[in-house]
DNA sequence: AACAGGGGCAACCGCTTGCCG
DNA sequence: TCGGCAAGCGGTTGCCCCTGT
């Protein structure tokens, strides 16, 4: 296993797609900037610092027990005598700069302290939304490996990055229901989600707030939860017992998001040599395998062609860890199958219905076989009633929530995923390079 | 107003990694 | 190849402030 490369908590790398659905909450964070700003003033006033330093010095160091060191809290004298001193002549040798800087701290010490609070290039102040999503999303892929996220993030170190997830991720997170070392659900919000399986329309539903609904999403979500809806066991059956009618055109999903993302694909089953799936009602439309995203709420549209290796979007590819463009693969796009037919399967097995509106629809197909934000006309499948406008609709429309809920925001399940068997690899060894890709830091 | 508990965060600890002789 | 040193890094600690009672 290459350094750097992500796994999933069972070894297995992940196909960097699940990089794409990105995540967040859009609830109101607490403004922490003034009080932040209000702490450091307050600390760098404080009278009886230097006591305290003098305290502190007493203790001795472990690191450098020859001399003796002091600790704790920097005093503002401090401070300036090493930002005069690393400013005008560096630090090439940090054991060296207390002795030249004429400060009574080791060099570890002065170190942590210019690269922690120090710097000149260092960002103060509140993490803004987006720089909270990017944490989530890399430490999604990454784990704790603080020094690593930071780098995504310019100007802020890995202790306050580490902070930071500590003190309030974290806890959003679980308030979510959702393990903050794995980012799945946690077992207790598994159970919730998945209840009994005896009658999917009295099942819980679970939301992106982590608020636990029994009754058909009783409690107001604060963020919309990501909604999909999906065939339900009626559907399956139906289409086992039927099967799609042998004139049907190629079908197109789409996948939608009230959050306001879409999504949608074609496949080629046939072409990529898998079995038929019962139920999964893909057919042979000799396409690729196309995903659309569009945001919604920030009027953006994107789309990555997992067949033909491509996208629309340099941010994609980007998040794909492929600058160059070519972050999508065949593999990849058997993945997205995959995965897509392990949902199927899994959620129609399961009876959990969890939620991927599906519809199949009569072509002629769109360009690239997509049709965005249109009515979709053709052939729902038959769902199970749950709740009364899903019933008028045959439709089973079950709140699984996302992981992360959120205004646009979404996730997949990182097990169910890989369950599905989207990970490096899938497709019959045909991940090679995803298995060699590697996170771009 | 006083107190207790919790949260935030700077700093420390100790292990790992990389470099060099 | 090995040992020593310095830097990097993640986990932990402990102080201080805030908030609720």
């Amino acid at each position: 296993m290459h350094k750097g490369q992500f796994t999933s908590k069972r070894g297995v790398p992940f196909c960097v797609c699940f990089r794409l659905y990105i995540h967040c909450w859009a609830g109101a964070r607490r403004s922490r900037e003034d009080r932040v700003g209000k702490r450091k003033l307050l600390e760098r006033d404080r009278v009886e610092l230097g006591e305290r330093g003098a305290r502190s010095a007493a203790m001795g160091h472990h690191c450098c027990s020859k001399q003796k060191v002091k600790r704790g809290l920097w005093s503002p004298e401090e401070d300036e005598k090493l930002v005069k001193y690393v400013t005008a002549h560096g630090h090439s040798c940090w054991s060296a700069v207390p002795k030249h800087a004429g400060l009574q701290r080791c060099g570890k010490s002065c170190r942590l302290r210019w690269i922690n609070y120090l710097r000149p290039d260092l960002k103060r102040g509140t993490f803004s939304e987006q720089e909270e999503r990017t944490i989530i999303d890399v430490h999604r892929i990454l784990g704790n490996r603080w020094a690593q996220i930071a780098k995504h993030l310019p100007g802020r170190t890995d202790n306050e990055v580490k902070n930071f997830w500590n003190s309030c991720i974290k806890k959003k997170l679980i308030a979510q229901g959702l393990d903050p070392k794995t980012h799945n659900l946690l077992p207790a919000s598994r159970t919730l989600l998945h209840g009994n399986g005896a009658n999917p329309s009295n099942r819980a539903q679970f939301h992106s707030n982590g608020a636990i609904a029994n009754d058909g999403g009783a409690v107001a979500a604060t963020t919309q939860p990501f909604t999909i809806s999906s065939p339900t066991k009626a559907a399956y059956d139906t289409a086992v017992t039927v099967g799609p009618p042998p004139e049907m055109a190629p079908a197109i999903y789409d996948v939608r998001n009230t959050a306001g993302m879409l999504m949608g694909h074609e496949h080629d089953q046939a072409a990529a040599g898998a079995e038929p799936i019962p139920g999964y009602p893909y057919t042979d439309n000799g396409g690729g395998v196309l995903m659309s995203f569009r945001d919604q709420n920030a009027g953006l549209q994107t789309s990555m062609d997992f067949m033909n290796r491509s996208s629309s979007s340099p941010s994609m590819d980007h998040a794909a860890g492929m600058p160059n463009g070519n972050g999508f693969s065949q593999a990849m796009g058997t993945a997205f199958v995959d995965v897509t037919a392990g949902m199927w399967t899994t959620a129609v097995e399961s009876g959990m219905c969890a939620g991927i509106e599906v519809t199949q629809q009569q072509q002629p197909l769109a360009p690239q076989g997509l049709v965005h934000g249109e009515e979709v006309v053709g052939r729902p499948i038959v769902m199970n009633g749950a709740g009364a406008a899903a019933a008028d609709k045959g439709m089973d429309m079950m709140d699984v929530s996302s992981v992360y809920g959120g205004a646009g925001a979404t996730a997949f399940d990182l097990e169910l995923m890989e369950s599905c068997g989207l990970f490096c690899g899938a497709g019959g060894g045909t991940g090679n390079a995803l298995e060699q890709l590697q996170w771009d830091c």
